[in-house]
DNA sequence: AGAACGCTTGACGTTGACGTAAACGTAAAG
DNA sequence: CTTTACGTTTACGTCAACGTCAAGCGTTCT
């Protein structure tokens, strides 16, 4: 009846719509990131085919737009991930990035937990406002 | 001899040109978050005067764009931060928009902590890989 | 007086991250 | 066989966040 809709649990691939469904993304952003090279699915014929690989990709893009980095820092970082660098140099070059990406990640951690405590007191104000205001009337 | 030298602890206002030093900007984009209503110096004649306002503005600016947030939404933080609401329904209004960051900034946080535990075991093997590569010659 | 600073206002340019519209291919469903 | 659904490329548009001149004003140093 419904194509594709029974047993989605040995599904192994996807298309554009499924992906762009699953993490809240248009088309276009979609073929705007492959465009820019952050993901490369398989082509039959002309229909893009995603794989397992490009769904994990997929997934750190939005992960890494969320924190806040800009497109071609998140490819660097997620080449990172299934690069498998058997030489040296290559081995010290990505403990740089990791070190530098991670110092920037801590960096906006600290700024984050800034945030959040000085709104944890302002909360408390408000309230504190609040409950005197409910009070004198 | 040099002027604005001398005891900088005293000065209570700023140039834009100290002020883009200190918070690594340039003129145009301190000019432009005014633009945007980010912040309201004072004009003496036509030049600007940046009091201690300005600059505890700034200083939250800076760190809002750190953290990731457009600079519409953080002129909405920022100016959660010096408004004294008296009354009740903009004291309730406050503390949703305080719910809201706050979850946003959550949000951004664990992705970050997912972010540098991966780096962190990354780093593991990198480093794994490593020794052995230097054992191994 | 004149040159040099520092600051000002336009106003157009640029880059990143997509939106949007046009025009077309393909394959199943009615 | 046409419609419908889903997919494709091409290409121009847009919005945010500035960059980059150009031209001018007001002190201050010389």
């Amino acid at each position: 009846m419904i194509a594709g809709m029974t047993t989605p649990d040995i599904e192994t691939t996807w298309s554009i719509a499924q992906l762009a469904d699953e993490f809240g993304l248009t088309h276009r952003t979609i073929r705007h990131y492959e465009e820019l090279g952050l993901i490369s699915p398989e082509r039959r014929g002309t229909v893009r085919v995603f794989h397992r690989r490009d769904r994990t990709r997929l997934e750190l893009i939005v992960r890494g737009k969320r924190i806040g980095f800009p497109l071609d820092e998140i490819r660097t970082i997620i080449d990172m991930y299934d690069e498998t660098p058997g030489e040296s140099g290559q081995l010290v070059y990505l403990l740089d990035q990791i070190a530098a990406r991670r110092a920037e990640l801590e960096l906006r951690r600290a700024d984050i937990d800034r945030t959040l405590a000085e709104m944890a007191s302002m909360e408390q104000r408000c309230q504190a406002d609040l409950s005197k205001l409910r009070g004198a009337r």
